[in-house]
DNA sequence: GTAAAAAACTAATAAGTGTTAGTTTTGGAA
DNA sequence: TTCCAAAACTAACACTTATTAGTTTTTTAC
């Protein structure tokens, strides 16, 4: 009767994975059902399955699409010239700004991704600490260079990451705080803790 | 035919919730079935009803016992006379503690509070709401002495709560860095974050 | 050693799980 | 209008879920 509609997010399957997103979020994977998915779309869940694989597949899209996003961009800041603080600053406005825009995966690819089905997580596992080696290396120069003050760079990047992790608690909570003025402060604090004195 | 043996951890409910916090945290409570936790123990599912009354009892326990264990402290903290970077510090470093030490607990009253039923659900929100502001309070405090470098105190409570949280992945993966350093270096970071420059 | 209480067991329940099979409806192109 | 494919539907599957009932075994207390 009801039928998917695919809106300016894409294919039917970009729907049913925005869908499935907020639920995820909303209330963990293993909680959602498949039926609890259709419901929230108006469609009976063996419907679903024309447009997708399986439960496992939404969750291993949304988990790598955010790793590749994350990737990418260290990937960008590696390459580049400025300092290592400044290396390093950049890749938490891009945690922080990724984190306003896509909470709902980014929370997903932090929280949810241990239900990932082999193979899928170990290659998930493998990329995330890939990704914070390659973080903690950038800090490690910077704190060889002295701009950094001295600290276990694996603690630094530890720190750094589940303290922007912990952004989607404030973004549920009703958005009191004005998203700019939470990065700010959140980058002095974090930025200023780092800076060699 | 197994029987559940109280350690020194007392109770038999105890025991269950000690098996039981291990399961939650490493598959996450809804995909930890009441046979996961019996298997764990050796017994069979329904004996676990001798000494529970349900399943969602058992996270209540974790849960609220955890809550409370914070509380306390910052009570404690409040009643004190140190000033207020050293108040936030002294918390911190609670808050560290208890995460090396109870760090099953601690995690699942951080991230799977979400499924405890009402009217349980809304009572942990206000206490957890609460803390933080009075967290908060301590903090704002400190700005207004020109202690604490001014930044919105909400995003400061945030940050520190979310980057201590995250110490739990860093207890799962084999503890290659060393409790006390990574604690050291952690208040580093953010203690001279929050310190008026 | 015997009685009572505690705690294990097996069997079963009703509800919910992801998913498949087979069928009907829908929407667009010829 | 007719045809075809896309995508919805219903019915059903095999399994798992938390929990209860009823029974047997084990431990405790005297």
């Amino acid at each position: 009767m009801a039928k998917i509609i695919p809106g300016k997010s894409g294919s039917k399957k970009d729907v049913i994975t925005l869908k499935a997103s907020t639920l995820f979020r909303k209330k963990g994977f293993s909680a959602t059902s498949m039926r609890d998915i259709a419901e929230s779309i108006g469609v009976e869940a063996p419907s679903l399955y024309n447009h997708i694989q399986s439960k496992n597949e939404i969750l291993k899209d949304i988990c790598f699409r955010i790793a590749r996003l994350f990737m990418g961009y260290l990937e960008e800041v590696e390459s580049g010239t400025q300092s290592n603080l400044s290396k390093t600053e950049s890749i938490i406005r891009f945690h922080i700004s990724l984190m306003t825009e896509e909470y709902e995966s980014v929370y997903i690819a932090d929280h949810e991704w241990k239900h990932l089905p082999e193979p899928f997580l170990s290659d998930f596992k493998n990329q995330r600490r890939n990704y914070r080696s390659r973080l903690a290396a950038i800090l490690q120069k910077g704190i060889d260079d002295k701009e950094i003050s001295k600290v276990n760079s694996h603690v630094a990047v530890l720190t750094i990451l589940s303290a922007i992790s912990g952004m989607e608690s404030w973004q549920r909570s009703g958005k009191k705080i004005d998203a700019k003025l939470l990065e700010e402060d959140m980058i002095k604090i974090l930025i200023e803790g780092l800076r060699n004195k």
